[in-house]
DNA sequence: GTTAAATCTAAGCAACTGCTTAGTTATAGT
DNA sequence: ACTATAACTAAGCAGTTGCTTAGATTTAAC
């Protein structure tokens, strides 16, 4: 009875999402994501309901796409040898080309404010927590490793992977390496 | 001749600093920082120029007002000691009140996009290199030290301080400091 | 007191924001 | 072929952005 969608959801949303990670939520506006889109503004309304929802199936596109890396370090068995090997494997899924992106839920957290958009806020703490859930996880692998000292420890890593996504603006890949290196001394 | 200025340029540099601290450079727009340093925008265009020109000021009084803590870390001799504490005196320099707001500079170099503002930008990246720069040379100052290993510690370093800058508006204040005491266990 | 210049206020500019609406076009069941 | 319905296009909404301009007001030298 009806006419049918020229275009398929998850395809604009794979390029939807990629724009969001290059250039930000709120510097990405409507008008950007119709052309990389390739659709009318009131098809993005009408399948995504907002700019938000666009935004939001954007993370759940990120997360499924990262889930090659987090049920790598999710298999191991290996305890912080693991961790070590998603931090380089995040490098490798972050970069496009010459050029580190970041992670697209870290540069999310730092640009919106805190009460500005609380649906959005809450679906990003909800993926760090995940993360930082699979280092105490992979961390309590190590027998001999103080129990005490996990949680700080995860914090640690987690410090450091957030400090690795303004990083990988500034710095190039070997001087990223390097600091990945020395991150894992003290555990 | 003609009528006085009605307020004070460095007051109400020292207003607009903060709002831009709080708020970031994007999202805060020239009426927010007419009332917040309680002049006209005509004021503002006359005294600074433009926005870029306000943010540019605000910087240098950051500049001048972080001083006091890299003075400290400039004259002490006592190595990577020093540096630590240069963390720890950030940690608190960055606070108001319960809130901490991380660094001026790392907030705005993980909000501004690579090539829109070229001008604010190169004046970020002047202001992270004099911190490595300080955090080398302290690091030459251990004798025990291994002199290639220096520049990828400094790298270190400013990776762990950058994510502090963002792990302090996610952590509380015990936690930051044990992500400090862990940071420099390998140095 | 007059005059000239700097400073003030407030209105307004074009370009942009997220979002909506009116009207046209394509499609599938009858 | 006709018709109901969903999907399309493009124009337009009110609100915000950084910045400017026209005109009133204050000041100090003469």
């Amino acid at each position: 009875m009806a006419r049918k969608k020229q275009y398929n959801e998850a395809e604009v949303i794979e390029k939807a999402m990629r724009l969001f990670w290059r250039n930000g939520y709120e510097s990405t506006s409507v008008r950007m994501l119709e052309k990389e889109m390739g659709i009318n503004q009131f098809s993005i309304y009408a399948s995504f309901k907002n700019k938000e929802g666009v935004f939001l199936e954007s993370i759940k596109l990120y997360n499924a796409q990262i889930k090659s890396i987090t049920n790598t370090l999710e298999n191991s068995n290996n305890g912080v040898e693991g961790i070590k090997n998603y931090f380089y494997d995040f490098l490798d899924f972050s970069r496009e080309g010459a050029i580190f992106k970041g992670c697209l839920v870290t540069n999310t957290v730092n640009e919106i404010k805190e009460n500005s958009n609380p649906i959005i806020m809450a679906a990003l703490k909800r993926f760090s927590l995940s993360i930082r859930e699979l280092f105490v996880r992979n961390l309590k692998q190590d027998d001999e490793r103080d129990v005490k000292e996990i949680e700080a420890q995860a914090d640690y890593l987690m410090n450091a992977l957030l400090g690795l996504s303004i990083s990988s603006k500034v710095f190039n890949e070997a001087k990223l390496k390097d600091i990945i290196r020395m991150t894992f001394l003290p555990l």
